[in-house]
DNA sequence: TGTACATCAGTGAACGCGCGTTCACTGATGTAC
DNA sequence: TGTACATCAGTGAACGCGCGTTCACTGATGTAC
């Protein structure tokens, strides 16, 4: 169900003309094609996701706008390309910051929050990609299928500690529970345990709420939110996240003294 | 700090002639300032915050479009207007569930609950409108003072069920703390208990960990982020305010067996 | 009660800007012989 | 190794559209006498 991370089919959009010779004109075109997608994210960076035009894109290459057509069909097909590389971003992140903490010897709660302060320095680095993804969505533009895998991967990197933790006998929720019927897709599911989606009924919904306190937290400071409320940010949103992992049944240990 | 609810300050704009007298044009302006206000939110709704424009609100009023300019000074001001009215509009819902909640006799998470599904059930029949106040920021736009006060509506609303809570012994978050520090502003706790800040320490965080579950799940909701994962929004939405909830020492009770 | 006048709502044209997309073209460049 | 040709990258003009905002105007309407 879920699709391969990495590779975000930029390239699949060129036919190879004959495999096993190399093509000098298809090397430049996929070349060109990065540096287009590269300057439109840097518009998007400077102008936010509604502002972003083809034309300022040429503009900034120096080019003529209608040149950009010989690599980029329309302006939707540049969005969805930008928005699967930030998911793609994101998840890489949240991976790598997952298994440092993992051959660090960190497990539980310490996962998580290597994973999720990588998520948010990612988001305060580079706000108008992560208000792409998590903001408002592009009037007009409708997400295509192939976006529902790259925006799987931070989720399931959550769901893999979560696992983990329950295959060592380490998590039980709190009770009472919170609900006794699932409330999930059995996709959804079978992506955290293949094998015994029944036992997940409760903590299911209760990761689901991490995953919610990790973006929103993000979202709430990145779009002003949190103004005139909290003072630490980086405290409260560690905080936060261990206000959930308390409620899945995480050992969160004592809160750091010090901010 | 936190400004009256209620009034828009739409009136506030036109200078009172003559006080005593009553003035037919000043009726008139007011009129249709709030008509062209209408007619901007029916915009709001089919093209979202990003297509809103002046021009489009007067063909829709079938007016020229310098027509709107002898009662709306620029289409931030207007802007404004729509986002002010939206945080009111979300505000007074809350306040209303929540009285009709406590004269029904609840109190804890039926209170809370109640107040939260009013707010969800809002923002799902005006979804722009909620995308408007909490969704990504309107590019060159930038909020103004006086969204602060009909922003913290809901907020104060929630701080109300806590500290009634509180009052009667029947809140303390679970152990071990998530912070020892208050992480927030003296103007927020004071907003809260003027009284004794400092009990709240741990408390206030949670809480606003539920403001961000609950705005959080209704933006993952109504942006599509939930989809392909949770199947009975309604339960869903409340089972994770349970999980907040409980983790601020409510007493959630036992979950409906029906969705 | 009637009339003159000041106010001001709404018009229409304009300014200067931006956008996405198409299309016929020219000239450089890689390829096949 | 040298040359002819097909490919295709980038140009420039254009289409048709939309936007916010300004400004001189005209004619209706409320007000003051």
């Amino acid at each position: 169900m879920l699709s391969q991370p990495g590779r975000t089919g930029l390239a699949s959009t060129s036919v190879p003309s004959s495999p096993a010779t190399f093509n000098a004109r298809q090397i430049a075109r996929d070349t060109l094609t990065r540096t287009i997608v590269d300057a439109a994210r840097d518009e998007l960076a400077e102008h936010g996701a509604a502002g972003l035009s083809l034309r300022a894109v040429a503009r900034r290459l120096g080019v003529v706008s209608s040149a950009v057509y010989r690599y980029i069909k329309s302006r939707d097909e540049l969005l969805t390309v930008l928005i699967i590389e930030a998911y793609d971003a994101i998840g890489s992140t949240a991976e790598s910051a997952d298994e440092a903490a993992r051959s660090s010897g960190s497990d539980g709660i310490d996962r998580i929050l290597a994973v999720a302060r990588s998520v948010r320095d990612w988001a305060r680095s580079r706000p108008q990609e992560f208000a792409l993804v998590f903001g408002s969505p592009v009037p007009g533009y409708r997400a295509p299928e192939s976006t529902v895998g790259p925006a799987a991967r931070v989720p399931m990197v959550l769901s893999a500690i979560v696992t983990d933790e329950l295959r060592s006998g380490r998590l039980s929720p709190p009770t009472p529970a919170v609900t006794t019927v699932p409330l999930t897709t059995v996709e959804a599911r079978a992506a955290v345990i293949g094998e015994v989606p029944g036992e997940l009924t409760d903590l299911m919904e209760r990761a689901i709420v991490l995953w919610t306190v990790l973006v929103g937290t993000i979202t709430f400071e990145l779009f002003g939110h949190l103004d005139n409320v909290v003072t630490d940010r980086s405290a409260y949103y560690d905080a936060a996240l261990r206000v959930v992992a308390q409620a899945m049944g995480f050992d969160i240990g004592e809160p750091r003294p010090d901010a």
